[in-house]
Order: C-alpha cells, then structure tokens, then sequence
DNA sequence: AGATTGACCGTGT
DNA sequence: GACACGGCCAATC
C-alpha cells in the first residue's frame, strides 16, 4: 500500500478514512484530505462526505480545515463555533479565528 | 439522467 | 489584507 486510502472503494469511503487518521492536536486542510483519499482537486467533494458523514465519532470532522486554517462550516454543535472549542480543547494552536497550521498542521507519514 | 449546490482552492485585482 | 472570478469533484434535488 502506498496511501491510506488503499482500503477503500469509493471517494467518500477513502476520505473518512483518511479523515479518521488525523491524530488528536492536529489538523488538516481539505485540499490536503482530498489528495490522501486520492482527489487532490476534490476539497468541495470531501466537505461534501463531512456534510453527509453522519460517524462524527469515527470521523473526526472538525478537524478538518481551509488551506489558510480558517474553520468553514460544521453541521453540529453551533457550527464553526463548536468545532473551534474542541479543536482548541484538543490542543490545536490557534491564532484569532484561524488554526496555525505552521504549528498544528497534520503531516502525514510518507513512509513508513 | 440532467441541473444545481456546497463544510474548497488558487489566482488576479 | 480584502474582494472577485473560475475551475474541480461528488452528493442531492
């Protein structure tokens, strides 16, 4: 296997996965889940599985991010409100309304 | 099956 | 740094 999503058939399934491997104090960008489950163009389509995904304890949705940090919509709680609380809660750096990427950002091992 | 929408991203002004 | 435009992908109506 050469990626996470090896194990999975379909874009949304590949996406929770990848989804599912970000480790708790960190974050990823859309764009960034979008080329681990194997679309590196489809951001809007993983914020789509996010939307439908109805797993928020397997999927750990809110931490997930814009390219810049900025926390874009959530479908539970007080929307982004709630996703910055536990995203903060969790250890996620921050910096205003934004998470610090510089600092927070998921990295994904490339090898292993 | 076709058209529209949406939790995006990159670039230009 | 903020606003505007276009492109991409999948789910939903």
């Amino acid at each position: 296997m050469t990626s996470l999503a090896d194990f999975s058939n379909t874009f949304s399934d590949s996406v929770r996965k990848v989804v599912a491997g970000i480790p708790t104090g960190k974050v990823a960008t859309y764009g960034q889940v979008a080329e681990l489950a194997g679309r590196p163009r489809a951001a809007r389509a993983v914020g789509m599985v996010m939307r439908t995904n109805k797993d928020t304890k397997a999927v750990p949705c809110h931490r997930v991010v814009g390219s810049n940090g900025a926390l874009t919509g959530y479908a539970y709680g007080s929307g982004v409100t709630t996703k910055k609380q536990m995203l903060q809660k969790e250890g996620v750096a921050f910096r205003g309304e934004r998470a610090d990427l510089a600092v927070s950002q998921w990295q994904p091992k490339i090898q292993k």
